[in-house]
RNA sequence: UGGGUUAUUGUGUAAAGGUAGCACUACAGAUUUUGAUUCUGUCUGUCUUGGUUCGAAUCCAGGUAACCCAACCA
């Protein structure tokens, strides 16, 4: 008896196509614009084109949709080729909507001898008055009746450069009184004297979107090209030019894209916050970018996992971040190693521990027994976290405070005996007394604690910087709010923690590694570290159930 | 005042005329050398009004709301 997982509305429709025979074989594709890093929407749809290739047996494209050169950078070819890979995809074939210039100019030619393609003298403001509006047909413009010949020596001298950028485009003769604005004689190319990342100064004519996508689609034999919603009047004209050229007839479905709460998902948006150095960079850990996500700590299978968790439907939606933090949480937590780190230092003296001494302790390095063991230098002069101290206790506090009894996490359990304050009315040193028999492992003493804290020893312990992040809005949805988005910055959305101590072990922490500071959250080593200064980002923090309470 | 799309609990997402389920969140409790994890439990939902039917989230009719469309962007 297995439970058969309900099918998402595209799977559907590839499970008809196929059993019906339509197709041998399914194909898709993923086409970003390279004119900006991919965030974790775009993961959606790379998980699910590439997932349904593999669930389905087919094959899967990474297509470029570069057909406007003024935007486009091998830069982000090249950034959006890592972000696929590290989410563990790979592609059939590495294409470009450029490598079809030849074939989509070949195309235009094609619809103007068949009478269904005009070049137009018209300027664009002159184009956007005659379009009329979604209430009110448009009406012809004045070019719109040219002769084949005409047109056809036009379009040639367009494409051989004898016209300036605007001066002329390429529209498809469709219908001016169109019910969807997009019929309403679409332009197909227009003129840009630019050079382009791929094909230099080759053209100067460029096809738009719409004369791009479908046939690309089309000439890769592309059986299922999903998009997103915004995308469901250009269906109409997607559908247009194949019928007319008569070529593959690839099919478009849209699905809703992601949204995420206290996130802006626009490439504009995310530009905006690059440019006006709101982040630092497009990898700021503090970016939905895969690439600001990679660096905070993010797992390739946790996004995966996330993208299989929302599903694929048609209705606008908004995602808590907590499900992304969710799966996270549930990756790292059975794959992190675990070790101890102090973020807000107080000291702790055991009285009745000899000064001169240190010992050597085991710890696990994680939940599983496979993960193995560590040794950590334990002395009589400690490190312990701040808040881990009340000096007057609160209801059900589990932790230190004067006459209570804690255990040191894989040491001795310890009872505070007596605090000291500095000037400032802050206590600055703690001193407590060690049980010798209640040692980790060989516990003998017959004492139960509630509590169990973290701690490194101070002669020991190295430093390194801390970088805390929170949520990088105040609000669930700039976008829909009154006002600018960036006036929603959440101003404390990068804490940095200079000198924070850290389990010497840590010092050979390479980029790669996922680790649990105990009780603290998860962390990972930022690029910005150097061997004199080691500089770690909190990935996620854990759950805190206490610090609800406390609230 | 045009056309298109969508409405299931706080959030996602299932249920193809027959028990409204699952996950996240939240909240309780148990366990715990991480107030984590794990485990158990709780959690006022089918936009609305009619209709068809033994039976409607699902079919029909009318409302309502949200989103998209008037770039030489994709």
């Amino acid at each position: 008896m297995s439970e058969e997982k309900s099918l998402n509305f595209i799977e559907e429709i590839i499970e008809a196509d196929l059993a019906s025979n339509k197709y041998a074989s399914i194909s898709t594709r993923f086409p970003p614009e390279p004119n900006g890093y991919l965030h974790i929407g775009h993961s959606k749809a790379i998980c699910l084109n590439f997932g349904l290739a593999a669930k389905y047996g087919g094959t899967t494209n990474l297509r470029f949709d570069d057909t406007n050169p003024v935007t486009e950078d091998t830069e982000y070819v090249e950034s959006i080729k890592a972000d696929i890979k590290w989410l563990g995809f790979n592609w059939n074939n590495e294409l470009y909507a450029s490598d079809y210039f030849d074939t989509l100019y070949a195309f235009a030619l094609e619809l103007i001898e068949k009478g269904l393609a005009y070049v137009d003298d018209s300027t664009s403001e002159e184009i956007a008055i005659l379009k009329g509006t979604p209430t009110e047909p448009g009406k012809p413009s004045e070019f719109r009746s040219r002769s084949i010949e005409e047109n056809r020596t036009l379009f040639t001298e367009m494409k051989n450069g004898l016209y300036k950028d605007g001066e002329k485009v390429l529209r498809a003769k469709i219908d001016m009184a169109h019910t969807n604005m997009l019929m309403r004689d679409p332009i197909i190319y227009r003129i840009k004297h630019a050079h382009h990342h791929r094909t230099t100064n080759k053209w100067c004519i460029y096809p738009m979107y719409d004369f791009a996508h479908g046939q690309s689609d089309s000439i890769e034999k592309i059986t299922h090209s999903i998009c997103t919603l915004e995308f469901i009047p250009h269906r109409e004209l997607y559908e247009w030019f194949i019928e007319k050229l008569n070529i593959f007839p690839s099919r478009q479905y849209e699905m809703a894209r992601l949204n995420m709460t206290y996130t802006v998902m626009s490439k504009r948006k995310l530009l905006q916050l690059v440019n006006e150095e709101f982040v630092n960079g497009w990898d700021d850990p503090r970016m939905p970018t895969i690439s600001g996500l990679r660096r905070k700590g993010y797992t390739p299978l946790s996004i995966r996992n996330f993208c299989e968790k929302i599903g694929v439907a048609r209705r606008e939606n908004m995602i808590d971040l907590s499900l992304l933090e969710f799966c996270l949480r549930e990756d790292l937590n059975v794959t992190a190693k675990r070790v101890m780190a102090v973020l807000d230092p107080i000291k702790l003296i055991i009285t009745n521990y000899d000064a001169e001494k240190s010992e050597e302790l085991i710890a696990e390095n994680g939940p599983d027994e496979t993960m193995g063991n560590r040794s950590i230098p334990f002395s009589n002069t400690l490190w312990i976290e701040r808040e881990d101290f009340m000096e007057v206790p609160a209801k059900k506090w589990f932790r230190l405070a004067k006459g209570s009894v804690v255990r040191l996490k894989n040491a001795y359990i310890v009872k505070c005996e007596s605090f000291e304050k500095n000037d400032n009315g802050d206590i600055s040193t703690i001193y407590c007394t060690y049980y010798p028999e209640s040692k980790s492992g060989n516990d003998t003493s017959g004492i139960a604690v509630k509590g169990t804290i973290h701690w490194l020893s101070a002669a020991h312990a190295a430093t390194a910087e801390i970088r805390l992040f929170d949520r990088l809005f105040k609000v669930e949805n700039p976008s829909a709010e009154e006002g600018d988005f960036k006036s929603f910055i959440n101003p404390d959305s990068l804490t940095i923690i200079s000198k924070a101590y850290i389990e010497p072990s840590l010092t050979k922490a390479d980029l790669e590694e996922r680790f649990q500071f105990i009780r603290k959250g998860y962390f990972c080593l930022d690029k910005d570290s150097t061997p004199e200064k080691l500089v770690f980002n909190r990935t996620v923090t854990l759950k805190d159930t206490w610090g609800k309470i406390a609230d």
